[in-house]
Formats: structure tokens, sequence, C-alpha cells
DNA sequence: AGCACA
């Protein structure tokens, strides 16, 4: 490798590679309202905006979180130091992603956030009138229901939070009759006893970026070290090769994802293994 | 098992 030159673009790109800020959530139901995002989303802290895209297919809308970057730059001041970036956005994102993972969206549908990092950050500039919150919508029925950004104007009102008197600080009593159950405070995490469902932490992982050249040997290996191995399960269908993993119990799952996350098989050609609970 | 916008 080369000695990378000391160039803030290259750091700029070294930082988009390493430390994206944008996290990806899918399981959203496709009749998600650009409001429940906000709601969800607004006070997270290190929020900076999100993107909803309608695709139009069934369950498949996406959004596209970002974090506000914040990040201390500092140059190299002649006596030799290295230039460093630090950035504390991953860290945060984790927060964010770790709290909503799994979270039961919508207790009708049934439909669970899927929350990872995106492949890529969000370009898109902020324009300076237009709120956080972009809604791009596929659905070719019913209304447009076309709403640029919110007009929310980046005040501080909140329907999380009556100002006023009332102090309800409780679940419940804010709901409309109709309105899907999402906010903070009464986003509902899955219980683990439901129609075996498990918020995304079940005892198989899923797992991704693998080499093209990978095999289910190769994987058996590595995963068979581990206790409470059942079986894995390699699937090509066209692209790149996933595989799913089996354990026996939830934890011992958890205990090869934490391990194994981003290690390299010899087969690797694009980076460590994207492990991942899968979903049930 | 799904990643847009520039």
């Amino acid at each position: 490798m080369a000695q990378p030159p000391f160039d803030p673009y290259y750091l700029y790109q070294q930082d988009e590679r390493n430390n994206i800020n944008t996290l990806f959530v899918s399981g959203l139901p496709d009749d998600v309202k650009a409001r429940e995002i906000h709601n969800l989303f607004r006070r997270r802290p290190g929020f900076d905006s999100c993107q909803l895209k309608y695709t139009g297919r069934a369950n498949q809308a996406l959004l596209f979180l970002r974090r506000s970057i914040r990040h201390v730059f500092q140059p190299s001041i002649g006596n030799g130091s290295v230039a460093r970036l630090e950035c504390e956005y991953l860290g945060s994102n984790s927060i964010i992603r770790d709290e909503l993972r799994g979270v039961k969206f919508d207790p009708q549908s049934g439909s669970v956030l899927h929350i990872e990092l995106a492949r890529s950050n969000s370009r898109r500039k902020r324009k300076p009138g237009g709120g956080p919150y972009v809604v791009i919508d596929k659905r070719s029925k019913g209304e447009p229901d076309v709403q640029g950004s919110s007009s929310d104007d980046d005040g501080d009102s909140d329907p999380d939070e009556p100002t006023g008197s009332g102090g309800n600080h409780g679940d419940s009593a804010t709901m409309q009759s109709g309105e899907t159950a999402v906010g903070y405070d009464n986003a509902v995490p899955v219980e683990q006893h439901e129609t075996g469902s498990n918020g995304g932490l079940c005892s198989t992982l899923f797992i991704a970026n693998l080499g093209p050249t990978c095999t289910e040997d190769e994987l058996k290996q590595a995963f068979s070290v581990y206790a409470g191995f059942n079986m894995v399960k390699m699937r090509s269908r066209g692209g790149m090769p996933v595989a799913f993993a089996d354990f026996e119990e939830v934890d011992q799952a958890a205990k090869v994802l934490e391990e194994l996350q981003g290690s390299l098989l010899p087969s690797s050609d694009r980076g460590g293994m994207h492990i991942e609970y899968l979903l049930t």
C-alpha cells in the first residue's frame, strides 16, 4: 500500500468509505406515513435528516437516515503529526440502530424494522428552505401523495410532546383511533414469544458479502467450531452468494455474530463477512 | 436479503 498522501480530499474519501453516517431502514410497511417517521426519529441523538422512499413494492418502503456529521478535522501542524479525523457518528448510529432494530413498527401487520448501515452516505444537500424530511413516492396507485419535504420549518413543534398542560407522558393518550402506534415512546419492541418472531434476533444468522468462490464447506469450517452450530446453507441465486447459519440458541448465534462480524474467509474478495440475524 | 439522492 502506498502511503496515503496528506490531502484533505483524500481523507474525506477515506472518511466516506469508512464512516457511513447513513442508516438503511427496511421493513417499513408501504403505507407508512412521513409523519410516523418524523415522530420516530426526530428526537434521536445525532439525527440529522432522512429520506423516505416508497418503492411501490409491498412492504418495501425504504428509509435513509442521516446522522449529523460532527467530526474533528485536525490537519498536521508541521511537526510531522499525522492528520486525524475523529468521527463520532458511527457510535451514535449504532445506538439508533440497536434501539430500533427489531422494533415492531406496525403491530397489525407485524412489520419489523430492520436497520443496518447504508451502502453509502446520503448525498442530498439540505436545501436552505427545506425540512429534514424528503419523501419520494414511486407508488403508482392512489393519489400522488407527494410532499416534497416537511413543512415543519425545523421549528420545535413536537407532536410527541404536548407542551401545554396535561403532561401526559404515558402511552396511548395521544393516539388517534386508526393510527399506527409509532413514536419514540410507544414503538413496541417485539416480544420473544410472539409467533416465533424475535424481532430480528433469532438463532439463525444471515451472512452476506461473501466472495464469489465461497463454498458451503468453507463456511461450515468457519462456523462449526462454535457451540450450538447446527447447519449452514449457502445460496447464490444469480448474484453474490449469501449464507444462512443456524445455531441452537439465540445467544450462541449472537456470540458468533459478534466474533465473526467482518472477518475474512479464504475466499473473501471484498472485505469481511457481513453478518446479521435472519429476519423471521 | 431489499440501498436513493447527487
